[in-house]
RNA sequence: GGCGCGUUCGUCUAGUGGUUAGGACACAAGGUUCUCAACCUUGGAACAGGAGUUCAAUUCUCCUACGCGCUACCA
C-alpha cells in the first residue's frame, strides 16, 4: 500500500514553527516512502478559523518549498459526513445521547477551569458515570423526538484498553478508565475535533499519521472511534514538541512573530537553510554518508583515510539528502528548545539557524543565490534591469584580468559572490551591502569614529589618495595595491590605516572582503569620488 | 490532582556494559605583514540525584526530583 500522509493544520494564525516541522517530516517522508503528502484545513471552529491565516500557512508551506499532492481538503466541507458517523454509531449502540445541559464556557480561562475542576475531582472521576449512558433506546429516542438537545458521545467499554506502537515513542497503552466518553457530536449538532479528524482520515485513505506528541492522548480516543467505526487505524508517529528557551511551550501570544514562519522570510532567511534547520530539530540523520570515504589506502602507518571525502557528519543536507536518509526510527522523543534572546539583535533567533543561513549563502551555489538576492535587492528598490544576464549567455569565468563593466551582470555577479562571504541573511545585500549597488548609503557611526576620525590626516590623504587613482589606468588589484603601498609608505603610516579608512568611506560598514577587492568593484570612478567625498566626516 | 512522555556541554545532538564521552552552534584566546561577524588553530564546557544488578554503569532496573504534554459540547 502506497504512504499517503498529511499535514493538517487548523488556520487560526499563521504558520507555526512546530506545525511547519510536523509538515517537513511528512514531508520527507511520504517523498522517501514515495507516497503522497496532503493537505488538510481544519476549519470546524468557525469562531476562531479564518481565511487569511489559512492563506497564510500556505504561503508558509510554500515557501517551505513543501509543495503537496491532491486537493487541498477543507475539513468542514466533510461535517456532514462526520455527522452521519456520528449517527451511525448511535444507532448501532456504540454511542449515547448526553442530555446533560450544555454548560456555559467560561471562555476567559477555560485552561483554568479544566484545572480546576480536575484538581477538585481529585479522587477518581468513573469515567463511565454519565446519568444518560445507559438510557433506554426508547427514552433516549422519544426524548429526542420532542426536541430535546443532547450532545452524542462515545460509548467507551468499561474495561480494556487502547494501545498503539508509535513509529517514535514505542508501544503506547491507556487504561479505557483514563479515557471519558469524548462528545461526537455537539449538541448543535456540530461535528467534533476527534471524530473529524478520524472519518478524514479515512477518508482520505491516510495511512501513517505524523504529528505533535501533544496528540498522544488524542490518539487514544481516535483509536476508540477507528475501532467503534470498524476500522482498522494508521500507523501513528508522534513528534517530540519545540519548546521556548525557558523549555516552556512556544507559543504565539507569548513570544510572537519570532515563532511564525512568516518571519524568517521576511528576515532574509533562505527557505532551503531554514529548512534544513528545522529538520535537525529533533531529528538526526543516522550515520550520514560515511560510505564516501574512499581509499582505506595504506601509506604505511597512514591509515587515515582522504580528509576530502571525509562529508561525514556534516549537518548541511539538501533537501534530497534529507528524503534519502529520513526514517521516523530516528526521530528523537526529547523535546528540543528552540533558542534565541529577546531583545539581542544578534542573537534574536537560534544561533545555528543564523549560522546555518549564513553557511548557505556564502556556499550554495552562486546561480541558486542569484534569484533571491535579486528579490532582496527589487524589494529595496536598488535593483537594476542591466544586472540580470537573461538571454545573454555570457561567459561567467572569463579568463584574465579584464574587468567587467561596471553595472554589468557580469559584475553583478562578481559583486554578489565577494560580498556573500560575510552576510548572514538576504537583508544583508541591501543594509550592509547596499553602498556596493547605490550611492545613497549611510555611514556606520561606530566604523566612522574607530577608521576615520581617529586619524584626522585621513581628511588631506584619502581624497589625495583619489588623486593617485586618476593615474592608474588598469584598475585592478594588483595596480591598485602598487599605488596604495607606495601611497602608504610615502604617508609613514600603516597599511591598515588607509586601508580601513577607505573601507569606511566606499563602504559605510567597518567589515567587508579585502579592500583591494572593494575597490575593484566599487570600480574607479565612484572609489575616487567616494574617497574625496567629506559627508562621512561630519 | 490523574494519566502520559521525557532528562548527555548554554543550545542542537552522537555514543557505548569498560571511550581521553565525539561533533555542530554559541562563547573565549591566538593567527590571518587592511578590517571582520568570514577563514585557520587552540581552549573551557555535559552523562539530573539516589539505590540496585554487575568485576565494571553515562549505558540495564527501580525510586526521587525536575521539565513538558493531555486532562473542553477547542483544534
Amino acid at each position: 500500500m502506497t504512504v499517503r500522509v498529511r499535514f493538517a493544520p487548523s488556520p487560526t494564525g499563521y504558520l507555526h514553527i512546530g506545525s511547519a516541522r510536523s509538515a517537513l517530516f511528512n514531508y520527507l517522508y511520504a517523498r522517501k516512502m514515495g507516497g503522497k503528502f496532503l493537505l488538510r484545513i481544519e476549519d470546524t471552529d468557525i469562531a476562531r478559523s479564518t481565511e487569511e491565516s489559512a492563506r497564510s500557512i500556505l504561503e508558509g508551506l510554500e515557501w517551505l518549498g513543501l509543495d503537496h499532492d491532491e486537493e487541498i481538503v477543507f475539513q468542514s466541507d466533510n461535517a456532514d459526513k462526520h455527522r452521519e458517523v456520528a449517527k451511525r454509531l448511535l444507532s448501532e449502540g456504540k454511542a449515547y445521547r448526553d442530555f446533560t445541559p450544555k454548560e456555559v464556557p467560561s471562555d476567559a480561562n477555560i485552561k483554568d477551569a479544566i484545572k480546576d475542576r480536575a484538581r477538585a475531582g481529585q479522587g477518581e472521576k468513573n469515567m463511565r458515570g454519565n446519568p444518560y449512558r445507559e438510557l433506554s433506546a426508547e427514552e433516549s429516542d422519544s426524548r429526542a423526538a420532542a426536541g430535546e438537545p443532547f450532545a452524542i458521545r462515545l460509548k467507551v467499554a468499561e474495561i480494556g484498553k487502547t494501545s498503539f506502537e508509535d513509529a517514535v515513542y514505542g508501544l503506547q497503552e491507556r487504561d479505557y478508565a483514563e479515557t471519558e466518553d469524548l462528545v461526537l457530536l455537539r449538541s448543535d449538532g456540530h461535528p467534533l475535533y476527534n471524530l473529524a479528524v478520524v472519518c478524514d482520515d479515512i477518508e482520505m485513505a491516510i495511512t501513517d499519521v505524523i504529528r505533535g506528541q501533544d496528540h498522544l492522548t488524542n490518539t487514544h480516543k481516535q483509536i476508540l472511534i477507528y475501532e467503534a467505526m470498524g476500522v482498522t487505524p494508521p500507523r501513528f508517529a508522534h513528534l517530540p514538541l519545540i519548546l521556548a528557551p525557558n523549555k516552556g511551550k512556544l507559543s504565539k501570544r507569548k513570544h510572537g512573530e519570532i515563532v511564525s514562519m512568516t518571519t524568517y522570510r521576511d528576515a532574509g532567511f533562505l527557505a532551503p537553510a531554514f529548512r534544513n534547520f528545522l529538520a535537525l530539530l529533533g531529528w538526526t540523520p543516522r550515520t550520514p554518508p560515511a560510505e564516501l570515504i574512499v581509499g582505506d589506502t595504506e601509506v604505511e602507518g597512514v591509515l587515515l583515510a582522504d580528509e576530502s571525502t571525509a562529508r561525514e557528519g556534516s549537518e548541511i543536507l539538501s533537501l534530497d539528502e534529507m528524503i534519502g536518509l529520513f526514517a521516523l526510527e530516528d526521530i528523537h522523543r526529547s523535546n528540543a528548545v528552540f533558542n534565541f534572546k529577546e531583545n539581542d539583535p544578534r542573537h534574536w533567533t537560534d544561533d545555528k539557524a543564523l549560522w546555518m543561513n549564513a553557511e548557505y549563502i556564502r556556499t550554495m551555489p552562486l546561480d541558486e543565490l542569484l534569484p533571491y538576492v535579486k528579490a532582496e535587492l527589487k524589494s529595496a528598490k536598488l535593483w537594476r534591469d542591466e544586472y540580470d544576464n537573461a538571454g545573454q549567455n555570457h561567459l561567467r569565468e572569463r579568463v584574465g584580468s579584464s574587468l567587467p563593466e561596471h553595472g554589468s551582470s557580469e559584475w553583478y555577479e562578481r559583486t554578489v559572490d565577494l560580498i556573500r562571504q560575510r552576510f548572514f541573511t538576504l537583508k544583508d545585500f541591501s543594509t550592509q551591502g547596499r553602498a556596493y549597488f547605490s550611492e545613497d548609503f549611510d555611514f556606520d557611526s561606530a566604523a566612522v569614529e574607530k577608521n576615520l576620525k581617529k586619524f584626522p590626516d585621513l581628511r588631506e590623504w584619502l581624497p589625495e589618495l583619489a588623486g593617485t587613482f586618476e593615474g592608474i589606468d588598469n584598475f585592478t588589484e594588483p595596480a591598485i595595491e602598487a599605488v596604495v603601498k607606495a601611497f602608504t609608505e610615502e604617508k609613514g603610516t600603516k597599511l591598515g590605516v588607509i586601508m580601513n579608512g577607505a573601507r569606511t568611506l566606499l563602504t559605510g560598514v567597518a567589515v567587508g572582503p579585502s579592500m583591494l577587492s572593494v575597490f575593484e568593484t566599487i570600480g574607479k570612478e565612484k572609489s575616487i569620488l567616494r574617497l574625496k567625498s567629506q559627508i562621512a566626516w561630519n
